[in-house]
DNA sequence: ATTAGCACTCGAACAAAAAGAGTGCTAAAA
DNA sequence: TTTTAGCACTCTTTTTGTTCGAGTGCTAAT
């Protein structure tokens, strides 16, 4: 992206930006001329900014009015904070501090970490964990609970577990439960839906013999774990705080950004649709979802290994404090992601609680 | 609990309460001398509106405005309206028709339930699982993932399943990881916290060999595992209909009851100091968060077997449609006990992981 | 290219007045 | 004794008008 703005169009530009964002009223050319560039006059100023204006970077709520950034006009912004928004080594050191040894589970320490991230900034935060890919389960385990009821236990390729309960309508008995585990490994493991052809399924009948009643139940669970849609899980943290600005004081904007919050569908599909593994900073309308179009979405996803095991972000009106929002999700998202390569040194360590 | 309200008081008061929640404003002797009283003027009505008053049943928003139900009016009203709110037979018929073969986990079945009470009453809903008792885990099971990551299941006695990564600092064979499941079978299995004893850890590891590093590392997520507290989920439906009604336009007390959602203890105390297995309306300042003093929960629990299950409710302002509302929670409520009792065996639905 | 000066616009804040709804009280009627 | 009509009173809501001030755009001078 290419924007040719004069240096000084960039300063008042910014200055507008961090005013805005700071006070909550649209910022006039006095303010810029007396607090930011001394050496030139409101006129300029007001030159300057009708130029901006007509750029599409500045909007003008009403014509006696100061100015106020359009989207825009964030989006330059935050291009060009990029870069120079991390925080200090200090800090960054102090927030893994404030992670370590909370928690051992990635559920946990995403959630922790989001949690953290909302304090510090004062906005919702979101924890986000893909969901679990089940296409292609590597094992099964049976497990006899009574003679009418087993727990079967899926391990997919990805080292998630799933377990269902298998209600019979008949009884068995705790060999059947280590033989239905023994032909699903031998027939079904490693499989993907679609492998899954009449032939092998006959086969995997055949070797079950009289208890073939017992696999088909099995089946239909492991077709319904398997098939399981509906994305990833997130948590949020912090709604409340929404309330504190004044942009959300509209009731219309509220209501929709706490429906596409709950819908969570519409911030998967932006999440996902992020490139990069920076962060992202989708401000306004760039959110997919029509109801978070008043709202700014900042996330970083958490890798392990090159795969995407999680995301961290935090959501709040468009007129928010870029700088130090991406600065705490970047550093947080940055220490969750060491912690949970340097894992294996933490089941060592004695636990505390 | 007494109240000694003269016939006419009583029905005056239902009017006022009916006609409020309706309309939302505050009504006015004319209006229930015109509507529903047609044979007393509104002189009378005013005087046994004062009477009401002072008895605190009614209030009124400021010397020259209609009146308002006081906490104690609401109280009154659903007080009386106990045991003719029913739903009618078909509807309830509808209800477990909307809801029946949709899924048949537990948790979903609730969830299911409460967006539906939600959508019906266009109130936020909420649905409770009490959290699942691993105290005591009748069995286990190790999967092998691969040379330092296992796979620990645990069973409890009610059915849930929870399981457990292991991440290794050292390298194990599959052979190792039958071993570990065959140790805690016979050792750790079927014992609470408190009985797992020095003597009884020795002999496992004795057991376990030069595996005993194995043993220590699947003990200590056991023990997590068990002793996880953090009470029952609540899973939220629809906090955006919150916003619907002008009551929850006070940022405060919005922000107040989004906290108390948020927070969810509150709401699993109340919920848990309900007594008995009736509907509990818990109305305004009855509520034991400070936070929700403004809100009404209508609640019922969801018993299997004499033991709590889970629960659904509504969760709206104290002008709520509270015939509706109980009518609609207490036949869904209904309607997932019967499934459960005829479809599911075991309790807990697993979890996944 | 910059700046001073000025007329102009438009919202925010305030005040006063008018409208309306509902009450409480008193005295008469049932 | 209970009910009702009548009336003065209170308090909110709405309307209307006025002022104030911040900030702009434009023009002409620097």
């Amino acid at each position: 992206m290419e924007y040719d703005l004069t240096k000084r169009k960039a300063q008042i530009l910014r200055a507008v930006v961090e005013t805005y964002v700071k006070g909550g009223e649209p910022v006039g050319s006095k303010y810029i001329a007396q607090n930011v560039m001394p050496n030139c006059s409101p006129a300029t100023i007001r030159n300057e900014m009708a130029d901006l204006e007509a750029l599409g970077y500045l909007e003008q709520p009403h014509t006696s009015a100061g100015r106020v950034p359009s989207e825009l006009g964030y989006r330059f912004y935050v291009d060009c904070l990029a870069g120079e928004y991390k925080k200090t080594k200090a800090e960054t050191e102090l927030m893994s501090e404030r992670l370590r040894g909370k928690q051992h589970e990635l559920d946990k320490i995403l959630a922790e970490a989001s949690r953290l991230a909302g304090s510090m900034t004062n906005y919702t935060a979101i924890a986000v964990r893909p969901r679990a890919d089940m296409t292609k389960i590597i094992r099964f385990e049976v497990m006899y609970f009574d003679s009418r009821n087993l727990v079967l236990v899926m391990l997919s390729g990805s080292g998630a577990a799933k377990t269902r309960n298998l209600r019979l309508p008949f009884d068995v008995l705790p060999t059947d439960a280590a033989h239905l585990a023994n032909t699903l490994n031998t027939f079904i493991a490693g499989h993907t839906l679609e492998e899954i052809t009449l032939p092998l399924m006959m086969q995997a009948e055949e070797e079950m013999g009289s208890e073939a009643r017992l696999l088909s139940v099995a089946m239909k669970e492991i077709y319904s774990g398997m098939e399981e849609q509906g994305g990833g899980e997130i948590k949020v943290d912090g709604v409340d705080r929404l309330l504190s600005y004044p942009e959300f004081s509209d009731v219309g904007k509220l209501r929709g950004l706490l429906g596409a919050i709950e819908n969570k569908d519409g911030i998967l599909d932006t999440i996902s649709h992020l490139e990069g593994d920076e962060l992202g900073v989708v401000i306004g309308k760039e959110n997919l979802s029509d109801n978070m179009s008043d709202s700014t979405l900042v996330v970083k996803k958490i890798k392990k290994d090159g795969k995407v095991v999680g995301a961290i972000g935090i959501i709040g009106p468009c007129r928010m404090d870029y700088a130090n929002v991406m600065a705490t999700v970047d550093a947080l998202a940055e220490s969750v992601g060491k912690m949970i390569s340097t894992e294996l040194r933490m089941l060592e360590s004695p636990k505390d609680k």
